[in-house]
DNA sequence: CAAATACTTGACTCCAGCACTCGGGTTTTC
DNA sequence: GAAAACCCGAGTGCTGGAGTCAAGTATTTG
């Protein structure tokens, strides 16, 4: 099981931005430096991240990303949906049964898309903040998943 | 972020033998026709499978593959471990640094852990038993989950 | 015993898609 | 108007997964 590069630098790049933003907007070269990541790269996430409104962009000289909401309003799956396009567990995740066996859903598909869902939960539940914060991670989600284990789950919610 | 089909064919193929077994082992061949799976990749995989001791394996006519274990003794996630070697989130997951920045860890490494402990939690709250009788697995797993929830969790305690 | 069945092993090939680069822009500030 | 920085689409190399092939060995059955 890997995830692409895509999602995880999408990440650390924002990461980057919420814990060295202080009024003034974060240029990609600071970012590329910091992270390791090339700068060319970066531009493609930030391409989609824009697009996605989880930053806003400002040119010129000075110019640079800047979060769009609050380091506290913006949870990781955001982060990585807008990067990565899709949580592709296998090719029967969600409603497309077309990846199942014989043209049925294959016997795993209510355990992938659990998971799925299991992931996303999770994700969801931990801000930006969160993870500048270096708050307990394991505990914040529990808490956090605990509260609303109850409400109705809906099949495809996190697709 | 996707999973290889290696880890997915074979939780398929265990599914198959916990539904179809009877007492006698189920060849192959007959699981390569079910769910599609070339038998010479099959065979790649029953070779971990059988190594993991997950399954015992009996040779000549009639022979085949049964489950060492009950279903009910089997987590998904001792599955998947055996198939695909590895839950490699990223490459700063568990105690590696090296893949990290600047040979330290990087900012997103506690949440990969963190993600990564999660679903082998869910995982291997779920028995090949519980997938075969189709019980709710969302609700299976926030069950169980809340029952050790309060155990102490360690930070790597799923490598 | 012979033949059929079925597991066992390792090496090998193919190729999609990821990771990343490149070369052009355009906008904004000083 | 020059420099800083964002913006965008096309292009490329290559790794590792996905699957094949071939040559076994063990076991059962008639």
């Amino acid at each position: 099981m890997k995830m692409s590069t895509k999602g995880r630098y999408a990440v650390m790049a924002m990461i980057d931005i919420a814990s060295h933003s202080h009024g003034e907007p974060v240029s990609l070269a600071e970012i590329a430096d910091r992270q390791e990541i090339s700068q060319e790269y970066l531009e493609q996430l930030f391409g989609k991240l824009r697009k996605a409104g989880l930053v806003d962009s400002s040119r010129g000289p000075g110019g640079g990303y800047r979060l769009a909401r609050g380091a506290n309003d913006t949870p990781i799956s955001d982060i990585i949906l807008a990067a990565d396009e899709e949580l592709q567990l296998t090719r029967c995740t969600g409603d497309a049964v077309e990846g199942c066996v014989k043209g049925q859903r294959c016997n795993a598909h209510d355990l992938w898309s659990s998971l799925g869902r299991q992931m996303m939960n999770f994700l969801s539940s931990i801000s930006l903040e969160d993870v500048v914060e270096k708050r307990n991670l394991a505990l914040a989600a529990s808490i956090k998943q605990s509260k609303e284990r109850h409400v109705k789950i809906e099949p495809r919610s996190f697709a």
